[in-house]
DNA sequence: TAGAAACTCTGTAGTAGCTTCAAGGTCAAT
DNA sequence: ATTGACCTTGAAGCTACTACAGAGTTTCTA
């Protein structure tokens, strides 16, 4: 299977495929005569792994830690429970902030209202006070 | 007012403020004899409203843009309205897709529990089930 | 069979918003 | 005199790609 066909079938990117494989995340395949890259079914399945960590917004420093454990000795997995974890806290984390950040951006879109020039707008000078609070 | 000063009152990192000066955000500030930089209260003003809107997670086109109406010549602000309308359904579809991660995460959680090995891993089981499924 | 289109290769640079480093100059206190 | 804290510049590193340049290969179409 040459990279175009890769890329179809995973819907990973071409250029993003090289990158995983310069990355270290995707062992690198034989070669044809001609130069190309030609894979199996085992980068496929690699691929496919390396999306659905991805999906999840995973750090591709976590996603290689867990192609370690998947393809690696048999160990006690509690690393693996831990990453997810992590990661979970992380995500939780975010949406805190998220929702923070959508609280204080309603409130300064309340400051003001169509049609107004912009030294009367409500969100200028509500973001210049804030500024001035702050220190 | 040297770059560390301002940097303790407004709380933004030195190497942060030599930053937004070469990315235009902050002007300039004249120097003393020994080319330290020397700044004055309205790069304090200036700098404090960046980190306002820095912590709403605008990027810093968008501050720039900000920082010219709040400057620039009166203009109809419609668009500052836009500019926050805009942010924030950025900030509401993150938080959409941070909560059907956090949904996929609790489910790969549940998979797997203390003291197994990774072969047995329900994590590690689930991610390639679903990637098997993705192609 | 010629030529165009689609594919592949490598290496490099660009993106956002910083952070860190290297190598040096300045200044106050000991 | 020297230590330590501060300042200067320019360049590189970070994440995870994306885009481009310039070249070679394969495949389709006229």
């Amino acid at each position: 299977m040459r990279i175009g066909e890769l890329s179809r079938a995973s819907g990973v990117e071409v250029a993003t495929i090289r990158y995983y494989e310069k990355a270290g995340l995707l062992l690198c395949p034989r070669r044809q005569l001609n130069g190309y890259r030609d894979y199996g079914t085992e980068h496929l399945e690699r691929l496919a792994f390396i999306r659905q960590c991805r999906a999840m917004d995973m750090p591709l420093a976590s996603v290689a830690r867990l192609l370690g454990f998947q393809h690696g000795a048999p160990t006690d997995c509690n690393d693996i429970n831990k990453l997810v974890d992590e990661h979970l806290s992380l995500i939780r984390g975010r949406i805190e902030n998220m929702h923070a950040l959508e609280e204080r951006l309603m409130t300064l879109r309340a400051r003001c209202s169509e049609g107004k020039q912009t030294p009367d707008c409500g969100i200028l000078h509500e973001l210049a006070a804030s500024a001035r609070e702050s220190y």
